[in-house]
DNA sequence: ACAAGGATCAGATTTCCTTC
DNA sequence: GAAGGAAATCTGATCCTTGT
């Protein structure tokens, strides 16, 4: 495997394993659990086997060790630990953990292990909701607080995106919808971020809906060719980080879309929580979690 | 604005000691 | 040995100064 060489501050490392960094420099001090690299000005570098580590300690120190104790035990004593604790309960945060090194390092090789591993006793739905969205909670965080770049979010977004693309397609296979209602599905203008609505998606037709999805950046205007052609639609989009002015794109679905009659349409995304719901029409909802959604189907 | 590191503090936990 | 309490230690946070 080839490891690119990359360097941590405290704070990237405080954002990828959760550990404040004072309490890290505190560790250091005290039980010397890492030794990093200093700048000429004394300002600790960290590289990727140092953030390992200490996603391991922190992985130990979450499931009730005493620092004290971890301090005590080399590294291939800590690596056997996390395997044996790994291998007796939940696997989610030591997933998360792998997947956090697998995007760092762009190890494609470490994602697959993790995902299998997980597949072993979860199906694909269950891996997504209890590894899968806490993750991309967690990297939408790390993109925010700057610890990571585009392309550690682009790669490991990617080989999700093909995880759900290969189950679709499996589950097209077999599950027919079972109802008329058709459920559109499209991104605004600019919107890049296409991975939750691919996994509405998926979810859609998991329940045997109906649906299309019209990809990225979808002008409203198109929407009406499909509106000759279906009674019942209904249609769903998501903000990430679509630059539209979501109460601007309602007004605009408003006025080209609902000239006939009022659409329901679903809003989802990180960047509706900025939004006042508030003077919301009536036919337009928003949600929150997906959760709130698949209970409403 | 951020990083380093020293001093100190409170709360939790562990260890030690006495008594039964 | 069990129980209970005092003492010691661990742990992480806050406050502070210094330096880049």
């Amino acid at each position: 495997m080839e490891l690119i060489k990359q360097n941590f501050s405290i704070k990237d490392l405080e954002n990828l394993t959760g550990i404040k960094a004072h309490t890290i420099r505190i560790w250091e001090k005290r039980y010397n659990i890492l030794n990093p690299d200093r700048t000429a000005t004394n300002i600790r570098t960290y590289d990727s086997s140092n953030l390992q580590k200490l996603l391991n300690i922190s992985f130990l120190n979450e499931h009730g060790y005493k620092i004290s104790r971890i301090s005590k035990l080399n590294d291939e004593e800590i690596n056997k630990m996390v395997k044996n604790i790994n291998a007796k309960a939940s696997n989610e945060n030591r997933a998360l953990n792998a997947l956090k090194l697998s995007m760092i390092n762009f190890d494609e090789e470490l994602f697959n292990t993790t995902y299998e591993g997980l597949r072993k006793d979860k199906s694909f739905r269950e891996v997504f909701h209890q590894v899968f969205l806490p993750f991309l909670g967690n990297i939408g965080m790390l993109w925010q607080t700057y610890t990571i770049k585009p392309i550690h979010e682009h790669f490991i977004v990617d080989l999700i995106k093909q995880k759900i693309y290969l189950h679709l397609a499996e589950i097209k296979k077999t599950n027919k919808p079972t109802r008329d209602r058709l459920y559109v599905l499209f991104l605004p203008e600019n919107e890049i971020h296409d991975i939750g609505i691919i996994y509405l998606y998926y979810e859609l037709i998991y329940n045997h809906r109906n649906a299309i999805y019209l990809g990225p950046s979808l002008p409203l205007s198109d929407l009406s060719y499909l509106m000759e052609r279906h009674e019942d639609i209904c249609f769903l989009s998501y903000f990430t980080t679509s630059p539209v002015n979501i109460n601007t794109f309602i007004k605009e679905f408003e006025k080209q879309v609902c000239r006939k009659k009022n659409y329901e349409l679903l809003l989802f995304g990180q960047k509706l929580k900025e939004v006042d719901t508030q003077n919301f029409p009536p036919f337009i909802k928003k949600f929150d979690n997906l959760n709130q959604f698949l209970l409403s189907l």
